[in-house]
DNA sequence: GTGAAAGCGCTAACAA
DNA sequence: TTGTTAGCGCTTTCAC
């Protein structure tokens, strides 16, 4: 049986309620009743019940986190977000991996609910219907972060990613590039942030009077990706394409990976440009030219927004950095 | 406010332990009373309070998870092996990041504690006399894991390090390579994991009546290894060494990173072998050949480990995979 | 099969 | 400054 505050209270010879002050330090006590609670404290060893502690205060101190699969960088790089800045106001992370199933993530937000958490992030690559409409019917305080989707109803975090296409278009043009394609992923774009990157990619392609080149392939990962090599490469080569965008790293990983196969040389015969910049990024050779997504900023400040109105008080949102990461994988034409 | 037992007792027009039976199956309750009960608990959208339940029933279904960074790949695939097995009995994550300082492990040891964890368990990069000393008196279960240091006092999830390490000079040796150095990382070898795996190559050395060429450096990441590039070639000119086995992934990454700025081939010029089968060890090109650690095992067994004390009849842990992958970064000379 | 009541460990009036 | 007491929402005897 673990020690209680009662133990800590006979053993100092005061009341639970004296006990309970000097660990909250919540009201004036008399320095010899503090000395007595805070000896019989560390004699016994006694560590408060926070469980108790939460039923009554009504705190659990605790976010949910739902994510699509910790494994994945970006995601990890969020939850270490959210983890370093609610760690400064004492709150902890509770997980939850989804996996793409949003029977899951339905799961996750109704056990959450029980769990008492007093916010929850959802971290999604997919999106339902019962879930969107579920969210918006909580009265717990959440973000929805969709890396691939815009969600037009929920609490979010967005990126100016109109703005980082532009960037990555002007880098590209500077280097002597005008036929420039755009590698994307078709499914539902509408719906999602594809639809505004490929509308800025379109009016940089229009601004220097050239067709644009979009090609659709129905995966944002680096094997598939891979695996559609080759009809990217035909259209590479009917359209004399010279630098390929990436919609995402993953794609233009994936493609990499295809040409160095082939023995294609990148840059020297083509540049490949990222969207992302995942931990690979950096790492594989040629480095790849990327755009930085603040992975770790966006799960920063969904908590800061979070904690913004359960704690009130917390410092302001930064703003987040979109910045271009010019490395190997592009060259002068 | 929100609803509460009690309202759906009087909704239902019975007593709150009616309510607590149908809810948790634990006693039988009338066919009538159940219906009741049910509408009152579907109209009213009724969620129990876990916190409550945790208190009276003295399980929080809470399972500590300490890691160094969950940003980290290795990492993130360990704590996806806890979090699925976990689910499956039911029990939640909770994380806490220490990013290698040991008073925060410490901090995060006692917090959890308080949280009412039935069970931790530390992925841990250093080794802290206090942290372990507190481990050991834990009276909570915990799994301690350190893929750096060996533990030998506290529960931990083994590899076949040994065996491992033997099995990739082999395959080496059948490449033909006879000059073959073993790239560490020296700081407190007496206390890590390298004990045994430079044992275990040495005598592989010996075998083909070999000098064992061990060359140490000071790290374990990427960019540090690159930043030692020149010296570790110097020595590979020198000994004129074939093929270079890395202790870690990452210093093989780091390495090739630094060959191919040099612009020496891996692995015409040059065989290299990793340890560990990070994410970038299949995506990088060449491929790395690698010995491949069953990272979201050891967290599936490691929980399995703690749930088989707390829940019982938890499936027997299955034995851990060690297997090497062999790829495009080592070839025959 | 059911309800009353005690109590999990703690905080927060309230009264002294 | 202190102690008494009433809960927080729930489970679980125990008696009926």
């Amino acid at each position: 049986m673990a020690i209680t505050i009662k133990d800590v209270a006979r053993m100092a010879e005061v009341s639970i309620s004296t006990v309970s002050r000097v660990i909250n330090d919540s009201k004036p006590v008399s320095p010899e009743a503090r000395r007595k609670v805070l000896y019989a404290i560390d004699q016994l060893g006694y560590e408060p019940n926070e469980i108790a502690r939460s039923l009554v205060t009504r705190k659990s101190n605790l976010i949910g986190v739902i994510v699509d699969d910790i494994g994945s960088y970006y995601v990890s790089q969020i939850v270490r977000g959210i983890e370093e800045i609610g760690r400064m106001y004492n709150y902890d992370i509770i997980l939850g991996s989804s996996y793409g199933d949003s029977e899951k993530e339905m799961k996750f937000l109704q056990l959450f609910k029980t769990k008492q958490v007093e916010g929850i992030i959802v971290v999604s690559e997919i999106i339902d219907e019962k879930v969107t409409s579920y969210i918006e019917n909580l009265k717990t305080e959440i973000v929805y972060l969709n890396r691939y989707y815009n969600v037009p109803n929920l609490p979010t975090v967005y990126l100016d990613n109109k703005k980082a296409v532009t960037i990555m278009m002007e880098h590209l043009l500077e280097l002597g590039h005008k036929k420039i394609m755009y590698l994307t992923q078709e499914k539902d774009i509408n719906l999602t942030t594809e639809h505004c990157k490929i509308e800025s990619y379109t009016s940089s392609m229009n601004m220097i009077n050239e067709e644009p080149i979009i090609y659709n392939i129905d995966t944002h990962r680096i094997l598939e990706t891979y695996n559609h090599g080759q009809e990217i490469l035909d259209e590479i080569r009917e359209k004399e394409v010279t630098a390929v965008f990436c919609c995402q790293d993953e794609l233009a990983i994936g493609l990499m990976n295809y040409l160095y196969d082939q023995g294609i040389n990148v840059p020297e015969e083509i540049s490949i440009a990222g969207y992302g910049d995942i931990s690979v990024a950096s790492i594989y050779r040629p480095t790849l030219t990327t755009i930085k997504e603040p992975y770790y900023d966006i799960g920063a400040v969904s908590i800061r927004k979070i904690l913004k109105s359960i704690v009130g008080k917390v410092s302001d949102d930064i703003e987040l950095p979109i910045r271009i990461k010019k490395r190997g994988s592009c060259k002068t034409i």
